[in-house]
DNA sequence: CCGTACATGAACACGATGTTCAGTAATAGA
DNA sequence: TCTATTACTGAACATCGTGTTCATGTACGG
């Protein structure tokens, strides 16, 4: 382990100002729109201090988004079980739904939505592990990657209808879907 | 139906031009990174010939997409039943391996994935309807949304591995998951 | 052959990026 | 409290992409 220094205090401070500025930003205009200047501005500090900071916006978006994966890792933690990060993620989405119809809805850039589906897919592939899922791993891959899919297209066109449905109803209904898929006879 | 008085042969040539530098640039930097300027310079055009045809990038691109939206249709009408397009686009893609790469893979724009998974989700949508899907139109929707997230989820991962599994064990395995789900008990 | 529609390319204003640097303030540690 | 260190500032700068304009040249259709 390497001795965390604690940072200094003005550090703390500015990284808080920006992160912050970025989310209200991305509210605002969603993040492609968001310049760094947006964002410096937002945040009241000075553009060379930004660059001492983060190289980018994404870099700078990413420190941020380490925050949701640990939660959703917490989540799990608590409630085991396959696909137990579904309906934590569907309750913390609703309660700030603006910033996730910006970050994961229609309107957001790729590279978050890329993101974030990496972090569910990561927790998927780990219920499918604790499941014993038989298959080749490449087997399971695609799974995941079906689940992960699923889900974040699911995620997505609930935050834009304005999440008006509750959770635990589309979580039941994923779970469904997931389980039995669409129980239907197909060609 | 407007008569549609055949375009003059400038305007073809130019247009021509403009598709096929983009596609070439978005094969070679992926599409966010390709800028106006590329384009031009790649299909020797001049800077106010691209204007006063497209009015930005996304226009441009979306021109062309029109053709794989016809497409997929038109196969859909060959082979009609639920995910008929499935196996048609997983050909298709193997066929154009680094274009479909280049615009559904990791690396692709957010706008252009958000197109591709409106067609697919259009597509199923006509299926579920066909196969009289009972269940609120709400609920359907759902269904439609899981459904298009899954199979592009599923897509991204094959063209990113390369694409070496057949095109029609990836179709099998989608298909039997959007049928039965993963088939294992959860929680 | 001629009038029209299109292509050209250069110039322009604008705004965003990322870097540099000298000056100033806040901080941690003694 | 004092001091060396570290961080922030703000302005300037080069660079690049965008989208518009316009006078000029040229290929097209009829």
């Amino acid at each position: 382990m390497a001795k965390a220094k604690k940072p200094d205090r003005r550090v703390q401070r500015t990284r808080q100002l920006l992160q912050d500025a970025l989310l209200a930003m991305v509210i605002e205009k969603g993040y492609d729109a968001t310049t760094v200047q947006d964002i410096i501005d937002r945040a009241n500090v000075g553009r060379a201090t930004f660059y001492a900071h983060f190289p980018d916006k994404q870099t700078l978006l990413t420190s941020r988004l380490e925050d949701l994966r640990g939660l959703l890792t917490e989540r799990r933690r608590q409630a085991p079980g396959p696909l137990g990060f579904s309906l934590a993620m569907l309750e913390h989405a609703r309660s700030h739904l603006p910033l996730y119809r910006a970050i994961v809805g229609r309107e957001s850039g790729a590279f978050i939505v890329q993101r974030i589906h990496r972090t569910i897919a990561d927790l998927a592939e780990l219920d499918l592990k604790a499941l014993g899922f038989k298959g080749a791993p490449e087997q399971r891959r695609l799974a995941v990657e079906f689940l992960a899919g699923a889900f974040m297209a699911v995620l997505t066109w609930w935050l834009d209808e304005g999440a008006t449905l509750p959770p635990e109803e589309i979580d039941g209904i994923v779970r469904r879907l997931v389980m039995q898929g669409l129980a239907i006879k197909l060609a």
